[in-house]
RNA sequence: GCGGGUGUGGCGGAAUUGGCAGACGCGCUAGAUUUAGGAUCUAGUUCCUACGGAGUGCAGGUUCAAGUCCUGUCACCCGCACCA
């Protein structure tokens, strides 16, 4: 056959999405099989060769399970809400909707024209009322339980952006979307209070099939850590400064405390304070540093002594000094710590430069030169009932007396912060709730979700960070649900993020408007049987939307208590120099015109080709074309198809259909593909190619190129497509040879290779490797003084 | 600093339990075909001082046998980061 992918492709795209060839049927008696990519942002570039990346695998996935019988959901949808859109509306003058809409239209077409066997018919778009009402009725949900509240903190704030940012959207300091650097800037914020789940959300771990990588990250920004909260009276004061500390075991080692400059204690003791100006002036140039800069500038501990005001250890019974410094967080445990320079590296440091006692409770370093931080080693000392003991039974002492006393517990603690939800931004969820001067904060009845996001002229967010929608007196201006009395709404938005917590169960029935999803058809399909998606989304999309899984399982809204079997996720693909795409490179490969030029079929197979699926691989033009001559090679070798039986390739043929099934199933398309070459390749040598074969050969290269398949398939004269044609089974009696190459060696460097049948005895093998003369000229007259044999692997000879 | 990962030809990358290093693809070389180019086909392609030897970041070790296991070390990438 001639190749000509533009007429092919045309062909079978009209023919399977016309006629709606890959349904997923809800309550089929088939095995169900939920396969699951990130949905994309359609953003105005439209597709990219990463997408093409992303959705490949599991595009493989779900033509070959529907080809092994399974009844397959592979969904499609738009995470439309977002910055973005947004920004390109704010420049164009156009309403966000318009723009969403022309993207989707475009982005569904590219996807199209890739020949991806989605089930479009349950499309999703966050921006869509009727989704979004299921995300405000989370929402709700959620503030009812209390799990959604506000609160005055310390948040992220992008100056450029003029928006609060969520811990996981500031990672480095840096806003997410443009670079700027992060400031703290004290707000009244919503949050999400994840820390409940943070155990949860640990555990669940366990169960999910994924790299090292994925869970590690995942526990890195859950980050746990157990030990003790202790309690410092105030000397003069009837206050405490709590403490949360990790090693307890050196309580006795504490020669001062450090509290963080925004510690609500310094106004609350203001008067006792005498150096209060020294005080003023510190938080304030802590605050006009960024959380990079503080992290930066590491390396110089600064802090201001607080005359006036100590600390009294509560084990030692000393007078111990208290000090501001910036190197606490206000974020993390309490915001204030006991110092222990003799055993950590930081405190060391401060005590060092600001003159502090440094007291060895742990023997086993050499403190007079840095501090000793080892756990594993070392013995207390100067350090009353717990000398002599272990690090390990020191802590579990030190804890036990601290209960015993009342002046501490045990403690766990995580790394991981309540998720800041609003958004000043227009192109968002509304966050359904009024505020009433009588009832307080009230969401508002679920009955009138969902809660329109209303038009405006103007998209920009306020001076100072006022939503878009605070300008509507219509919108803003209500009455109380619970009083009626004269009420205003809440006017910021949710984060992109909130769409896509849930929009995996959204599929699973996409036009209910009882509920979010029918409990029957979520019981179905649920849970996601392999999701793959971007690496960057492990530590954000990934624990949110686990997150809200386990929400929606507490209240008995979903049937699993976690949302995903198995997660993957794809390396980048990386421009021909190596870099990171990006248009300020000029490195950008636009997929758009390789379907143009080699098709979609040379497309997919290329990119899977081209590495390992989760690395990063730089983009190689040649490279296509490698993946374009295959394609030709498969096409031409319908000329050799004859309706006879050919032997001569059977054993190739079997361990290539194996090889390549588990090559896919393990994420390694890469050798899949290399495989079905080689294999494609020897059948081009052989005379004639017996029509059972080639279909065999058509099956396996299918879920890749199914175009170029399909084509084939009906020239063989199939009525039926491709979709449902049952996977090959391979034949273990086919793959046995019956002789086979054996290497001999000579203290173990290669001398020589011979065929033996497969069956041949230990003896016999190692007598005939001898008997050749190459081996035997080597070996005459020395003696040989052990002989092993690797069943048909190899013969060694040590002499 | 902590956590995870990677180092193999000119390039992208292959190598179950230790068992022929370099599969497959690109590129390159030669030949065939072609007016020529492109395309296609055939053969070759780790390196070297080449009937032999060396070789998987580097240095050791275990073993009949090491890319693979052990010890040490270097480089790069990703994530987190004054986390108490």
């Amino acid at each position: 056959m001639e190749y000509h992918h533009k007429q092919i492709e045309a062909k079978w795209q009209k023919h399977w999405f016309e006629g709606d060839r890959f349904q997923a049927v809800d309550f089929s008696e088939k095995p169900k099989y939920y396969a699951l990519v990130e949905f994309p942002y359609p953003s105005g570039v439209g597709m990219h060769v990463g997408h093409i990346r992303a959705y490949s695998s599991l595009e493989i996935i779900a033509r070959k399970r529907r080809m092994e019988g399974y009844n397959v959901l592979f969904p499609i949808g738009f995470d439309a809400f977002g910055l973005p859109t947004e920004n390109y509306a704010i420049q164009t003058n156009t309403h966000p909707r318009v723009v969403t809409d022309t993207n989707i239209t475009t982005f569904l077409n590219q996807l199209k024209m890739a020949g991806y066997g989605f089930n479009y018919d349950r499309q999703v778009d966050t921006t869509d009322p009727a989704y979004y009402k299921w995300t405000q009725w989370i929402f709700i949900q959620l503030f009812k339980k209390g799990l959604a509240f506000r609160d005055k903190t310390y948040v992220n704030y992008c100056p450029s952006c003029k928006v609060v940012l969520s811990n996981e959207d500031s990672q480095g300091g840096k806003c997410d979307r443009c670079d700027t650097p992060v400031v703290q800037k004290e707000k009244d914020v919503w949050f999400l209070k994840i820390t409940d789940y943070a155990e949860r959300l640990l555990s669940g771990l366990e169960e999910l099939e994924t790299l090292p990588r994925i869970k590690s990250e995942q526990e890195h920004w859950i980050g746990k850590s157990t030990g003790a909260h202790v309690d410092f009276p105030v000397k003069d004061t009837d206050e405490v400064l709590k403490v949360y500390t990790t090693r307890p075991d050196t309580l006795f080692g504490a020669t001062f405390m450090v509290i963080a400059p925004e510690h609500p204690i310094l106004e609350r003791q203001h008067d006792k304070i005498n150096n209060m100006n020294a005080v003023h002036a510190y938080q304030e140039q802590a605050r006009m540093k960024t959380e990079f800069e503080r992290v930066e500038l590491a390396k110089d501990k600064t802090g201001v002594k607080l005359d006036g005001l100590s600390a009294i250890n509560p084990l030692t019974n000393e007078d111990i000094p208290i000090f501001v410094a910036d190197y606490v967080m206000i974020g993390y445990g309490t915001g204030a710590i006991m110092a222990v320079p003799a055993h950590d590296e930081r405190d060391y440091e401060f005590a060092k430069k600001f003159g502090c006692d440094i007291v060895e409770v742990i023997q086993g370093g050499d403190i007079t030169k840095e501090a000793y931080t080892d756990v594993d080693e070392g013995i207390l000392v100067n350090s009353g009932l717990i000398n002599g003991l272990s690090v390990a039974d020191a802590k579990a002492k030190i804890i036990a007396y601290l209960e015993e006393q009342g002046i501490g517990e045990a403690a766990t603690n995580y790394k991981m912060k309540d998720w800041a939800f609003n958004r000043q931004r227009y192109w968002g969820e509304p966050i359904p709730i009024v505020h009433c001067d009588h009832c307080g904060m009230v969401a508002i009845p679920e009955e009138e979700l969902p809660l329109i996001l209303p038009d405006v002229d103007k998209f920009e967010p306020g001076e100072d960070g006022e939503s878009p929608l605070a300008n509507i007196p219509a919108f803003v201006h209500t009455t109380c649900p619970k009083c009626g009395g004269p009420a205003k709404r809440e006017t910021d938005t949710m984060p992109q993020w909130a769409g896509s917590s849930w929009y995996f169960l959204r599929y699973t029935d996409p036009h209910n408007d009882n509920e979010l999803a029918a409990m029957d058809k979520l019981k179905y399909w649920m849970p996601v049987d392999w999701y793959n998606g971007g690496m960057e989304h492990v530590t954000r999309h990934v624990i949110y939307s686990r997150f809200w899984h386990q929400f929606l399982y507490d209240i008995g809204v979903v049937p699993t208590e976690e949302p995903y079997r198995k997660r993957t996720a794809q390396g980048l693909i990386l421009g021909e120099d190596g870099d990171k795409m990006s248009k300020s490179k000029g490195n950008v490969v636009d997929p758009l015109e390789i379907i143009d030029e080699y098709g979609a079929d040379t497309l997919r197979l290329y990119i899977l080709f081209i590495g390992d699926y989760e690395q990063s691989t730089p983009w190689n033009p040649n490279g296509v074309k490698g993946a374009r001559r295959f394609l030709d090679k498969l096409a031409r070798l319908e000329d050799k198809v004859e309706d006879k039986p050919n032997a001569n390739y059977e054993t190739l043929l079997h361990k290539t259909i194996q090889a390549v099934g588990d090559d896919i199933e393990h994420v390694k398309f890469n050798t899949a593909i290399a495989k079905l070459m080689t294999l494609v390749n020897e059948l081009g040598k052989e005379d004639h190619v017996a029509r059972d074969d080639y279909e065999i050969v058509l099956k396996l290269v299918y879920p890749f190129a199914p175009h170029i398949c399909e084509e084939l398939w009906q020239r063989l004269g199939h009525d039926e497509d491709m979709v449902y044609a049952p996977w090959p089974d391979y034949e273990e009696s086919k793959m046995q040879e019956s002789t086979v190459e054996i290497v001999v060696m000579i203290n173990g460097k290669l001398r020589d290779k011979l065929m033996i049948p497969v069956d041949m005895a230990k003896d016999d093998v190692i007598a005939k490797a001898k008997a050749q003369d190459k081996i035997h000229a080597l070996i005459d007259g020395q003696a040989i003084k052990k002989e092993i044999y690797v069943p048909q692997k190899l013969v060694n000879i040590v002499l």
